[in-house]
DNA sequence: TGTTAACATGAGCTATTGCTCAGGTTATGT
DNA sequence: ACATAACCTGAGCAATAGCTCATGTTAACA
């Protein structure tokens, strides 16, 4: 789901990420939970590096030290974060993949269910996706999470992929492969850059569906022509 | 050719970025180039925070103050590397354009040369171009920049694809804009995790060619059924 | 050869940030 | 009511980064 790249250079992991303390009482819950929303709030508006946890702390109404008793590292928040949204987005797929497989809709408004879903993830904070995907350094743990997940989707779709006859594709996981990462890149895009101008909302998803329907149902090579 | 997201609340353009003084002399020129390529360097091995303009200059062989002297801010370094690849973007776009017209080549044929266009930029320092596109903060004259460079790459790419007989798509524009995002964030993608054990170049350039060509000669609805 | 402007140097200033810790406040259990 | 543990506070430390400037060196030109 990301399009991160391995960082071998600068992978020190030095800081840890685990907190230094579970919170047991109400009044700590809801401290944590304040200061999740806050740095979500924050990075959105400041970035990531202008984003501190000095700021973070304030906006949670918490103090800096309790924030560090809950996250040992500015690190250990990003890394909080990017979990509630890869649980999300698990989910949504694992959602998408159980109405599909019940309600047996032709391949299209499959594609088209898929592709709004994928749309509705990230058309709410669209800044925030991108800074902890692209422009916050990950530990090495939460990198392979990410790819793991990017594997498992590529699976899961291909496996759904054999259950439609319209599918003349050789390889359902190949072409699992490329409908996860364009519809992935490409709503990501549209989310951060809606170009009305050229293209409204409902169109794109219609354009980004007949692609895939057509790349997974018509024969290859038909209407090609040699020079 | 990006992925950024536009930045609305810390656009604070702080810093100047025309360089204080312009080299005149040989010296001066040879310590800009070795600024630059080092930069370049220091950026794909340390990351955007990490590479401070301190190791720039240690590794250019230069000291700070030279460094400060032709780059006011090291944002003015980041922006100077993205112009470069800007260029060298635009060129290789253009220089495809006047093949493809002059070459008259099926569209496949024609498809696959412009993915392989893309997908050797992208190889070359794929981190740096990610750094520089995704992780650095941009100064907003610089990402207006890069989205009319995207804009205008749809236009060509519209205008290229009215010259095929084999496109049959209503609206060349709208599908140029599908073609040239898709194109851009897949390649990058490959070029930053070459997933090899799915997939390796050659294949993942046919399966890639196969979805455009799919998606611009198919007729609309051939091979769908309804749910 | 002398004068000037271009060029180079690098110690260190200023500002900022992630993070700590010594000491307070609130809840829990008996 | 008392003791203990959970929780909170915020001034400030240590580290680091971007950047400056006083001073020295090299090239251009008369």
């Amino acid at each position: 789901m990301s399009t991160r790249i391995t960082d071998t250079t600068q992978a020190k992991s030095k800081k840890r990420l685990e907190p230094r303390k579970t919170p047991v009482q109400g009044r700590s819950r809801a401290s944590v939970e304040a200061i999740l929303t806050a740095a979500a709030q924050v990075f959105e508006s400041h970035g990531y590096a202008a984003g501190t946890t000095n700021r973070i702390a304030e906006r949670a109404g918490v103090s800096v030290g309790t924030l560090y008793q809950y996250f040992p590292s500015k690190e250990a928040i990003v890394v909080a974060l990017l979990e509630e949204h890869l649980h999300e987005t698990t989910r949504k797929l694992h959602e998408w993949v159980g109405h599909m497989v019940s309600l047996r809709h032709g391949l299209r408004d499959a594609l088209t269910d898929y592709v709004q879903g994928i749309m509705e993830v990230h058309q709410t904070r669209p800044r925030l996706q991108h800074i902890l995907l692209e422009e916050a350094p990950l530990p090495p743990r939460l990198h392979d999470l990410l790819m793991a997940a990017d594997a498992e989707a590529v699976r899961t779709m291909g496996g759904l992929l054999r259950l439609y006859p319209e599918v003349g594709h050789a390889d359902p996981e190949s072409a699992a492969y490329l409908v996860i990462h364009t519809v992935e890149s490409l709503t990501h895009r549209f989310a951060a850059h809606p170009d009305e101008r050229l293209l409204d909302g409902p169109r794109f998803v219609v354009e980004l569906v007949s692609m895939l329907e057509a790349y997974l149902s018509c024969p290859p090579g038909s209407g090609a022509t040699r020079g």
